[in-house]
This record gives structure tokens, C-alpha cells and sequence, in this order.
DNA sequence: TAATAAGGTTAGGTTAATCTAATAATTTGA
DNA sequence: TCAAATTATTAGATTAACCTAACCTTATTA
């Protein structure tokens, strides 16, 4: 049995598998506020259960080297996988729930999801989504595994926008959502999903990005900007409908002026 | 800071306070299916929290003796027992939510509501009820106390279905929630709070009683009767307005024909 | 290449929440 | 009133998650 601390280091696993190639237990201590031994201690009982592999020590094999049959450092079992996936789905759609529904603010939904996700049944997890009719994207624009663990594949090209050039136009896809108060500040400059911005200028030496949202320009840091993912093109219609379903419910209560 | 095990042993003792008088260890126990020495360790830590009080062995006492300033046994301070009733307001919201919603039906509703609980901030529990349209009962007729913890007291006496004599007509106004079991089986005789039940019969020397529910009559034993709660008179109108509303959020997946 | 930095691992300890087994205290009732 | 039954309490162990401190091992780099 799968205890709440076990599916948060397969989450952390999963996410940090999206990013850096050989996963090693200092960078999941860092990612969780832990220390070393206790994410060797967590990733022996992980292995124990099947849902992790860990080869000892990953220094050295340079980003993404094959050796072998599998990589070297922590990686998710197929099962470790699948659960860590339905765990992201859980979170993202309670997070839709909470925002679209209840009109909570992006952080608190962040933070009431990472709570919800642990005590969602399946039968919960399925009426939920059919209840928000079945949405793609969590409110950041991050997609929403289905039912079978399957994550819907981008049909364009998302870059960040600091790999934007000057005058390059875009769409936000969406933005990370590791932190709350970035998440904010974005919010609070309007850059929202389904958003369209563009670059005006780049600063070189790895200074700012001068971009423009709506009418309004804003400089933001390379940092900032790796944070913000763009596609090609303008604001799709038809993306948005799990979204506007949201608002409809919202509606009534839009006097009190969260989110 | 309460841990999700404290908050279970304060809602077991509430639960436990508004039927036997002096709450002792052993039944405790018995009600969460650990053994006596776990109980007496977590008091000994909720009294470190000024949660509850315990004095030794209440043994003997008598049914609701009072002796000096309070009961023997454990019972719940003021903190306390604030702490309860704001779990149990969570509890009743959540099974609302999940029976009028999602659709769910009450005994799944019960054991998700069970984990919810524990995970619901005063921000999601504030927009929930107001969601829900403030509903005063849980879909088995219990009252669900305010954001104060004040529980409206019943408007005219409820008494157990056992208590009826043969020819005595009533109301369900709530069924014990404890048994998942019982539950489903009177939701399948159609005993749902606020229809109308009769009590035809009475069989002597504790045996069963027979009762008739819309054009069809049941034999239940004293046991199962008495976890029926009746108040006089016929169904009122307007109670049921929450009920109505969920009605109405669920209509549109009504050939799911759940709950 | 030797020193330093970065990371991995072991050993041992803590706290919450549980258990079993044993012992002490109280009740009940014959 | 005294034995049997019930309850309370203590002692000692266990497991999951943590931690600190100490000690290896591998990489970088001066």
C-alpha cells in the first residue's frame, strides 16, 4: 500500500524526470526540502514495492548517456510511472475543480490540490472529470493525463519564451508551476494560457526580454521567461472550454475577485 | 499542529460524548479498532494540546454523575471540541457534495468524506458551502453545524423509531451513519430522511417491529429501529432545498442512474 | 596530481502511532 | 466479602519518516 509520503516522491520523481537525465537522490532532496538519507531510506522501500530502480551512484554518466539497458540514478518503474501519472491527474483536476468551480486563486488551488490528490478515489477522480467535462489542461496549461495514464502530445512546437527572438510572436501554452509566487506575479501581469504575447526585444549577455501583453510591455528576467512556454500563432478558440464552462459556474460570485 | 490520526480520535470522542456518559478508554478503542494502550497514548498527547481532559478511571460513575466540576473519564475542552465540529461540518459538506454533485452514493460518500475531512481548508469548506447553498444536513439528516460550530438544535423532538407505538406515524428525520452496511440496506428499503414512515405493528417481548414505508410494509427488528430517527408529522416542504439543488446540478448525468 | 568539492552511504537517534504481554486496580456479583 | 471479570496502565517493540554526524567515493581543477 501506497503511503502519502511514497506518492509524493514518485511525484517528484515524475516531474523531475521531465527534466534533468539521471536522477540523483540530492536533487530529490532538494526538490522536497529533505535530506539525502532520508531519500535513500524512501527510495529503498520505493524498491521494494516496484516502483523505482536506483543504480547506485549517476555522477559522471553526462546528460541522457544510455549505459546499458537503462540509465544510471533513480528512475520510475512502468508501475511507478503509471501511479505517479494518476497522481498528476488528480492534482490537475482538482485544481480545475477548485479554480473553475469554488473560484479559488491559482496558490491556494496549487496548495488545496497537493492535498486533495492523496485522498482522491477513482470513482471521485472519474466523476470529477466528467463533471468538468473532461478538460485537457489544468488552469497553468499543463495537460491532464487521462484515464489510462496517457499524456496528450502537443500538436505544435512549445518553446520557452526566452528562446523567442525579437518581434517573434507567440501564444502562452502554459507556465510553470512549481512556484506559487511566480505563478502570482505572472497572473497579476496578465499572463494567463491562451494568452498572446511577443517579444519586442532581446537585451543580449543574457539581460531581459522586453515582451508585450495586451497593450502593455514588461521586462522579465531570461529566468522568468524559461518559465513560460509559448506555441506558434495566435489564441486557439475551442482550447478554452473546460474554461469558459468554469466561468459560467463562477459567474455568480465574481464580486469577490480572487483568482 | 493536529495530525490526521488526533483529528479522528476528536471526532470519535464527539461522537462518542452525545451518547454514553463517562467516555472511557476501552470504548474508544472499540470504536476506532485499536487496542487501549494506543488510546491512552494519543489522550495523553491531546491533553498536552488542551484538546481534551482525562481523569483516571471513570469507572463506576454512574450514567452522567457529575462529581466536582467535571464528568470522570475523557471528555473534550472548549478547543476541543470546536476542533470536532469543525471536522464533522467538513465531513457532512464533503458527503453533500459527493451525493448531490458528483453523484455518488452514500456509502462510497461516506468513506471519501472520511478522508476529505482532513484535507479541506476553511477557504475550500467556506466556498463549498456556499456552493452547496449553505445546506443545514447531511444527505442522512444530520445537522451540519455552522462556521461558528453552533448546531441547530430540532425544531420539535426527534425520537427513534423503536419508540413509536403500533398506529404512530412519523417522519424520518435522520439515520445513524456509522454502519455503511445498514445504511445501504434502508436506503434500498426507500428509509431516506423526510418520508414518511407508520408503525402498523409492535411485536411484543423486544421482537421486530412492523413498519410501512409508502404502499409497502417491513418488518425490522428494535435494533435497526432504533438507529432510525422520526420526527412528527408529514414531510415538510422546504426542508429539502439543498437536496433540490443537487437534484438539479446532477440532473444533466441522471442516466448514469447512480446513488 | 593532490586538494577540494560534491555526492553517496552508514550508523544511530527521534517522534507519532501502533502493537503485545504483563501487571495493577476496580467492579460486579454470587 | 471475596473471586471473577473488566478496565487501566506500564513496559518494551515495531514501522514509517525523518534527522545529524561521520565517513567514503568520485569529479574538478588549481
Amino acid at each position: 500500500m501506497l503511503t502519502e509520503k511514497m506518492e509524493e516522491y514518485l511525484e517528484a520523481l515524475f516531474k523531475l524526470s521531465c527534466e534533468e537525465e539521471p536522477i540523483i537522490p540530492t536533487r530529490v532532496a532538494e526538490y522536497l526540502g529533505v535530506t539525502s538519507p532520508s531519500v535513500l531510506d524512501m527510495i529503498h522501500r520505493l524498491e521494494g514495492e516496484g516502483l523505482v530502480r536506483y543504480s547506485g551512484s549517476a555522477r559522471g554518466q553526462g546528460k541522457g548517456r544510455i549505459h546499458g539497458r537503462h540509465r544510471k540514478g533513480i528512475s520510475l518503474t512502468p508501475k511507478g510511472n503509471r501511479a505517479a501519472k494518476t497522481l498528476v491527474r488528480r492534482h490537475r483536476l482538482s485544481e480545475r475543480f477548485l479554480t473553475d468551480v469554488l473560484g479559488l486563486d491559482w496558490e491556494s488551488a496549487h496548495r488545496e490540490a497537493c492535498k486533495l490528490e492523496h485522498v482522491i478515489s477513482p470513482e471521485v477522480e472519474e466523476r470529477l472529470a466528467e463533471m468538468l467535462g473532461n478538460p485537457e489542461t489544468c488552469p497553468h496549461g499543463h495537460p491532464i493525463p487521462d484515464e489510462d495514464g496517457h499524456i496528450k502530445e502537443d500538436a505544435e512546437e512549445v518553446k520557452p519564451l526566452c528562446d523567442l527572438c525579437a518581434n517573434e510572436k507567440g501564444c502562452i501554452a502554459r507556465v510553470d508551476e512549481e512556484e506559487p509566487k511566480l505563478l502570482q506575479y505572472l497572473a497579476s501581469l496578465g499572463m494567463l494560457p491562451d494568452v498572446d504575447i511577443e517579444v519586442k526585444e532581446v537585451a543580449p549577455f543574457g539581460g531581459p526580454l522586453l515582451v508585450k501583453v495586451g497593450d502593455t510591455q514588461y521586462a522579465l528576467g531570461r529566468e522568468v521567461a524559461s518559465k513560460i512556454w509559448t506555441r506558434k500563432g495566435h489564441r486557439k478558440a475551442g482550447r478554452g472550454r473546460h474554461k469558459h464552462q468554469g466561468q459560467g459556474i463562477k459567474k455568480d460570485r465574481d464580486e469577490r475577485g480572487t483568482a
